[in-house]
RNA sequence: GCGCCUGUAGCUCAGAGGAUAGAGCAACCGCCUUCUAAGCGGUGGGUCGUAGGUUCGAUUCCUAUCAGGCGCGCCA
């Protein structure tokens, strides 16, 4: 169904098409099958009823006739015409059932696509100041990036996916300082008060001393002393360890040296940070340091080119570029007054860096504290050289924790933050990874804590795992009864099932149904970027295999045709299951060990 | 004050201008001599925040309004 389709009959004088304008109609899947596989909206574009019915049952008829003529068409079944001119098209059952070979053939690569013709794209995302750990909420960027970087890969895209890191500027020194304190409350020498600034624990209180000792999640607690297993106390500590000589260092109130400590602190927490997200299967191919942009005097270039550009001012001894004429609320500072660079300055310098390196597109996957960069870094690009259009910025909303059916907000001072590490080790990486991807990153994320360590009935991702594991079982089985699946599979007539009872059938058109959805899926996210879509995928398709699964037995089918032909079926969720579950990043385990 | 996001079933959320608005969980009723019951079938549950507008057709687009969240630094 196509312009051309439109085209011929126009040719033909069945229909009238406007003059000047191409007509613009959708093709979609209705609700419901019995309103076809695929339904076009074409002749309601064109008229309104009546007439559109009439155009409708022009264009049924001559796609009836090409299904009949012509090879390319031959999957089309039937078309009917329906209510004010729906146009509905339904596929050949025995096509749809052959498709399970061509999946199966594809494999590991089932899906890809060729839509982003190689283009490079850039996905930064998680960029956490390696001040502190990643928690609930800045670890929600690390799961959009992560499976939007996958599905775009899938679709054709080159991806680099990158973390920003800034090991630069005053808050390494404040970091620095920070954990000086500790470090003589380590060694035994009088650190003074506690500054007001900085990375801190909480205090503990005395009695609560031993509790913290045996609880990891010590930073709820809040008193009068100091919590050794606070993060930042173990952070010190570990400084130490790693460079004993800092001890000299810890004893001097030089700001150069909390320069130099920060930067070791920094670089653990660092670690830190890159084993979460190890742990969570979250890959990035770039750790960018801010501080090189410095080295490499990419900072100054950038400036330069902005204002070889023309978009450089001076106002009140400060250096400012003028986003402003690109859509931004107010210009921005790129050189303070007292000389220093902004952190605008560097993002700037970044974006250079990016563009230099061959990008087509920067995708910025960020919290919705950083909307103000939307307009910021779309002016930069433009005056840069480059369109809007070629830098995206994802905004995803801020998750909170829901507590007994409230929504809190996470905060230091309240100590209620909730770690990334804490929360796979709770629940697991893969649940974890499905938890968030349900979500559109413009919803608010209430995070139940407790819900989502409970039993793991209420996760919707195990029953996708529990599907493919489910495949694999039976697979398992045929093999100890010394048949390959696979090899009978590959020789099935796939014809021999449309004996099969009604319901039967319908279970395995349905499942070949969702089994072909895979590359709309993959193709929506790539273009919209909105991967949830993969797993409410992902979760249908599952759902319609333990459809089939109870209606359609394979190893103990009567007819060995029919065995045959439902190994493939089989084969083809496997292969489309393992698929979706790889690019969320997630394990397509072949056994489910029920964790009781 | 201005800008952005959100408001859909008891809860958490999907929904690309289309037909009778869906899923998971929770509740209730069935189904294991069966390839794993982490499953399947069934029941109940909705003024799609509210009011206008555009359209053959609006949960979807526009305007207004209410509610919640976030942002509007020579911080990073």
């Amino acid at each position: 169904m196509t312009l051309t389709t439109l085209a011929a009959l126009h040719d033909r004088g069945d229909i009238v098409l406007p003059e000047d304008t191409a007509p613009e109609f959708d093709i979609e899947r209705p609700q419901h099958i019995k309103f076809g596989d695929y339904s076009v909206n074409v002749a309601m574009k064109l008229a309104r009823p009546p007439k559109s019915r009439e155009i409708a049952a022009k264009i049924s008829e001559y796609l009836t006739e090409l299904g009949r003529l012509v090879p390319a068409y031959d999957f089309i079944d039937k078309v009917e015409v329906a209510g004010p001119g729906f146009i509905n098209i339904y596929i050949k059952p025995e096509w749809l059932l052959r498709q399970s070979q061509a999946i199966i053939a594809a494999g590991d690569s089932v899906g890809a696509l060729n839509i982003g013709s190689g283009q490079c794209v850039n996905i930064e995302f998680v960029s956490a100041n390696p001040t502190g750990m990643v928690h609930i909420g800045n670890g929600r960027g690390g799961f959009i990036g992560d499976t939007l970087g996958n599905v775009m890969a899938a679709a054709g895209y080159s991806v680099i996916k990158e973390y920003y890191f800034n090991d630069y500027g005053q808050q390494i020194t404040l970091l620095g300082r920070s954990c000086v304190w500790y470090m003589k409350h380590i060694l035994g020498i009088d650190a003074g008060e506690r500054p007001n600034e900085g990375y801190f624990d909480h205090f503990v209180t005395p009695n609560e001393e031993e509790e913290a000792a045996a609880d990891e999640q010590s930073n709820t607690a809040t008193g009068s002393v100091i919590n050794k297993n606070g993060y930042y106390y173990t952070v010190a500590q570990r400084v130490l360890d790693r460079s004993p000589e800092v001890a000299d260092l810890a004893r001097n109130t030089d700001v150069e040296y909390f320069d130099i400590i920060g930067a070791k602190a920094s670089s653990i927490i660092m670690e830190d940070i890159k084993k979460t997200m190890l742990d969570l299967n979250i890959h990035f191919d770039v750790f960018f340091s801010q501080a090189s942009l410095d080295e490499t005097n990419e900072l100054q270039k950038g400036i330069e080119l902005l204002r070889n550009n023309g978009y450089v001012f001076e106002k009140e001894g400060a250096v400012w570029m003028e986003t402003s004429k690109f859509g931004d609320d107010k210009d921005r500072v790129l050189i303070k007054s007292n000389g220093d660079t902004t952190y605008v300055a560097s993002d700037v310098a970044y974006a250079y860096n990016k563009y230099k390196r061959g990008f087509d597109k920067l995708i910025y996957v960020l919290g919705a504290d950083h909307y103000g960069y939307i307009g910021r870094m779309k002016a930069v690009a433009q005056m840069l050289g480059h369109s809007a259009d070629s830098l995206e910025i994802l905004i995803y909303q801020q998750v909170n924790l829901d507590v007994g059916g409230k929504s809190v907000r996470m905060s230091k001072r309240a100590g209620n933050i909730v770690n990334l590490d804490e929360l796979a080790r709770l629940v697991g990486a893969d649940v974890t990874r499905f938890f968030y991807m349900m979500r559109d990153h413009n919803s608010h994320l209430d995070f139940n804590l407790e819900l989502a360590t409970k039993e793991s009935d209420e996760n919707p991702g195990l029953s996708v795992q529990y599907a493919h594991a489910r495949i694999a079982g039976i697979l398992r089985k045929a093999a100890e009864t010394g048949s390959d699946a696979a090899s009978e599979a590959a020789d099935a007539n796939m014809a021999a099932l449309l004996n099969d009872t009604p319901a039967q059938l319908e279970s395995e058109l349905e499942l070949m149904r969702e089994n072909l959805r895979l590359e709309e899926v993959l193709e929506r996210i790539a273009l919209h970027y909105e991967p949830h879509h993969l797993t409410k995928y992902a979760m249908d398709v599952a759902a319609a295999l333990h459809v089939f699964y109870d209606r359609c037995p394979a190893l103990r089918a009567e007819n060995p045709e029919v065995r045959k032909a439902r190994f493939a079926l089989l084969l083809a969720a496997k292969t489309i299951l393992a698929r979706a579950l790889h690019l969320l990043g997630m394990n397509a385990p072949d056994r489910m060990e029920r964790a009781e």
